[in-house]
DNA sequence: TAATAAATAGAACAGTGTTCAAAATCATTT
DNA sequence: AAATGATTTTGAACACTGTTCTATTTATTA
């Protein structure tokens, strides 16, 4: 009986549908403007359809941002694998990092500053322990760990060096994200600095 | 005839009022929970009263925010007349600033994450020219000026520092704020290694 | 084809920001 | 004090929002 596998691929393809059309109106009005309502009446169903296919609107969001979530973090594990430096690793990794960010503002801000608790367990780097339960972070550390001066540095002070990469490099982002207006060569200069920043930071760091 | 004036003053009163009631609603139930009807039953007029002495929803905001910007700018200021050593200001600066912004969560958030344009005119800080717009950024390239190392140093290059300094440590505030449950020798390990952080970008700055 | 299960729609509830015309209050002048 | 005019306040309404519930239609199974 492949119907019931014909049902739940139909499922899967509505499912999919609602998402895509989410994600467009996300990406043309901004996610302040996106409704149930309106989703519904893009895909020509009555709003209360959508509920048979996410339990709220929240569970929608939580799926757009667990795609877009997964996009990073691949690019964050292709990055990592590709060259050798580890000081230029992270260099890369931070400077990819905040391109594809900027490429997909919306997204990025959602899933970083959308306080649901679901979306919020992924995205939560700075508490004490991340690295051995945030990929970005852990993959992080693994870089400083290579780096020669963090040899005999404990993995506490490497982990809290990691959270303010991260912290700090997000903090940019959204900044650039929000502050509208900004022309590219300033932004690029911005990351320039930035990362330059880093480097001195964890260059000049003495245990 | 005081009438007038009496009058006038009762506006503002009552313009206070509605400010005062719904800055209570921010600090006891966040600002998502902030609504024209809520602030009106608990002041017991109808809500379209309010619109009698805002303009609108965003106004009452705006004004906040106003507010809360202020007390921020007061604070960096004080600090920046209190100490002698331009690098301890700095670290004093991005010290106290944390721990204001940690004390007001609601507040800091919505003053830097709400992209009304009224009020992003007073927040923004990367734009090429900040640092003489937005007193922020003037204060600290002010203090980067009276270090040592930066005394040949162009004006543009300065400003990128400042608004490196200013934007990521944003991000580490918003992001203590936003996950919560972060102890506070955490959070205190964090502001600490932000603060050398930037105490070591700022010396290895090489022209 | 009749019974059963799933998909879809429509109406309704409670909430939001906002507007507008009517009513109530107050101040001033006659 | 009464009437006029300005100001303050309200109540109802509009257009939205998310969500739930009960029907109704559609598809599947026996």
């Amino acid at each position: 009986m492949g119907i019931k596998e014909r049902k739940a691929r139909e499922i899967d393809q509505r499912r999919e549908l609602i998402l895509t059309v989410a994600e467009e109106i996300i990406n043309s009005e901004g996610i302040d403007k996106l409704s149930v309502r309106k989703i519904a009446s893009k895909i020509e169903y009555s709003p209360s359809l959508i509920y048979h296919y996410f339990k709220d609107k929240d569970e929608i969001l939580k799926h757009l941002m667990e795609k877009s979530y997964k996009k990073i973090v691949g690019l964050l594990k292709s990055v990592q694998t590709s060259t050798e430096d580890p000081k230029d690793k992270i260099r890369k990794m931070t400077h990819s990092y905040i391109l594809l960010a900027l490429q997909m503002p919306e997204q990025y801000k959602s899933i970083m500053l959308n306080s649901s608790a679901d979306i919020l367990s992924h995205t939560s780097v700075l508490f004490d322990g991340a690295s051995t339960k945030r990929q970005a972070v852990a993959i992080l550390c693994q870089c400083l760990k290579q780096i020669d001066k963090y040899k005999n540095t404990d993995d506490k002070h490497i982990e809290l060096t990691a959270q303010i990469i991260w912290a700090t490099t997000f903090g940019l982002i959204i900044r650039m994200i929000i502050e509208n207006g900004i022309d590219d060569t300033q932004k690029n200069l911005l990351i320039q600095h930035h990362i330059q920043f880093i480097e001195d930071g964890i260059i000049q760091k003495k245990t």
